[in-house]
DNA sequence: TTATATTTGACATTTATTGTCAAGTTATAA
DNA sequence: TTATAACTTGACAATAAATGTCAAATATAA
């Protein structure tokens, strides 16, 4: 299973390009970058976006890999877990189907 | 759908218990209760734990409402949510099977 | 060695979360 | 109506978490 930090940096590589090209273009520090590719730190979505460009990655792929890896960093330790994770689906079908107004 | 502020009134309610009789036990300020039950602020784990013991609610249960508040509220307005749902679900049972070592 | 690439960690800055408090509103009883 | 109790609201402070900056350390290769 291929954490998002591999996937950046395996495309990277792929491409032959440096942390700092690539930190230049999406406009970070290289040692975020590095830290990121090594899952230390979490991209923002937009640092995430411009990745995606820079490496061409799918925007849409990448975006659920680091929807999901938040999801799962943060309830893997809880034994309901999985529960959790049925219900948040129900809630969300919920939530999409009666639109709150503001 | 109940909403786990929903949960916590109704089932005060059905106890006759007050706002400041249940904040005293959980030992905080019935502000942040009132808020906890209008779904305007999220109770730490500590104070859901406190809050299943005084309104004999289960407490796994009310950790699973917890958490999948918690996922919902995040995801729900990424298109992609579901399928970031799905691969966090692959995802955590791949981290339990395969522990890691620190 | 020298040069280049990456990693590390201390620290600062920013942003989010949580708590405190007093004043405000609502509902109900007297 | 006034008085009281229950609850709500919002401004603000305190704390914690996330993010960014930088320079020094380490690795890698020529």
């Amino acid at each position: 299973m291929e954490t998002i930090g591999q996937i950046l940096r395996n495309k990277r590589h792929e491409l032959g390009l440096l942390l700092r090209q690539v930190s230049a273009y999406v406009d970070i520090d290289q040692a975020i970058l590095s830290k990121i590719e090594r899952n230390e730190r979490k991209p923002t979505k937009e640092i995430l976006e411009r990745l995606a460009e820079i490496l061409k990655l799918d925007k849409d792929e990448l975006m659920i890999q680091f929807l999901s890896d938040k999801i799962a960093y943060e309830i893997v330790n809880e034994d309901c877990a999985n529960k959790a994770l049925k219900v948040a689906e129900r809630k969300i079908k919920y939530l999409k189907s009666h639109p709150v107004k503001n």
